[in-house]
DNA sequence: AGAATATATGTGGATATGCGCATATGCTAT
DNA sequence: ATAGCATATGCGCATATCCACATATATTCT
């Protein structure tokens, strides 16, 4: 039971619905999912690593680069249910529509490569 | 992507998967709820409101009974998607097999019949 | 109408969650 | 070793969640 409610707990979200949403289109880097999102480089790390504990991601390294990705071989059952149930009926929503549209421009460049990152406040 | 998260924010809360768990074996009334999973009357009808409310339960009136039981037929998909995988792939867990046992020893007498009902703080 | 029963809900308190900010860690290249 | 970039994490704050308790609402029966 603990893993299912780990699982629905990380999906009840809507910015990890959205980073879950892009990564189904393709693996990402942290800095890739900041500019998609178009969120903060702290809020991305956090997010992906709770989708990662709780089964959906796997993370490997490639150089100074974290890239994840959707585990189809998780552990956790229900969490690559989850993501497949998603996965055959994505929302047809605007915000995540928006995001797909920004991933397709996002590139592996880092997070201070600034500017096209709004962070909380607003960008000096 | 409002009616994923409703569903999944509903399931991913140990009372409510174990008051589904007991609605896939039967409809019940509230104070059966209250029965099999030995917790209070408000706890028992706030968390059937929550899961009525994401899509999971239809409720109708009997008499003074009102009487939970699963909606497959939801507007939320969701919800129905959802509460067939766990269905399909329920929690071999010890919490919800003993909820099931109580189940078939609850009867639709009421919380007031105390006594087997444990309270917060325990019975006066 | 009034009493009794079943369920819903307002309220307050303890705990959990999500975020930004600042900083730490880890890798790479010089 | 040092610098620079990418990512992770400690911390504090605002808000959300969950519960018990008390009370309100709705139905039935007399």
């Amino acid at each position: 039971m603990q893993d299912l409610i780990k699982a629905t707990k990380a999906l009840s979200d809507e910015t990890r619905l959205r980073i879950l949403n892009i990564l189904l289109e393709r693996e990402c880097c942290v800095c890739e999912v900041m500019q998609a999102l178009d969120i903060s480089q702290s809020r991305a790390s956090r997010n992906l690593g709770i989708l990662q504990d709780a089964g959906f991601l796997t993370a490997k390294r490639d150089g100074t680069w974290i890239v994840y990705s959707v585990d189809w071989q998780t552990a956790n059952h229900y969490a690559a249910s989850l993501a497949k149930l998603f996965k055959s009926s994505p929302a047809g929503d605007e915000v995540t529509a928006h995001d797909r549209e920004r991933l397709k421009k996002a590139e592996r460049v880092g997070p201070s490569c600034a500017g096209r990152i709004r962070t909380g406040r607003a960008q000096a």
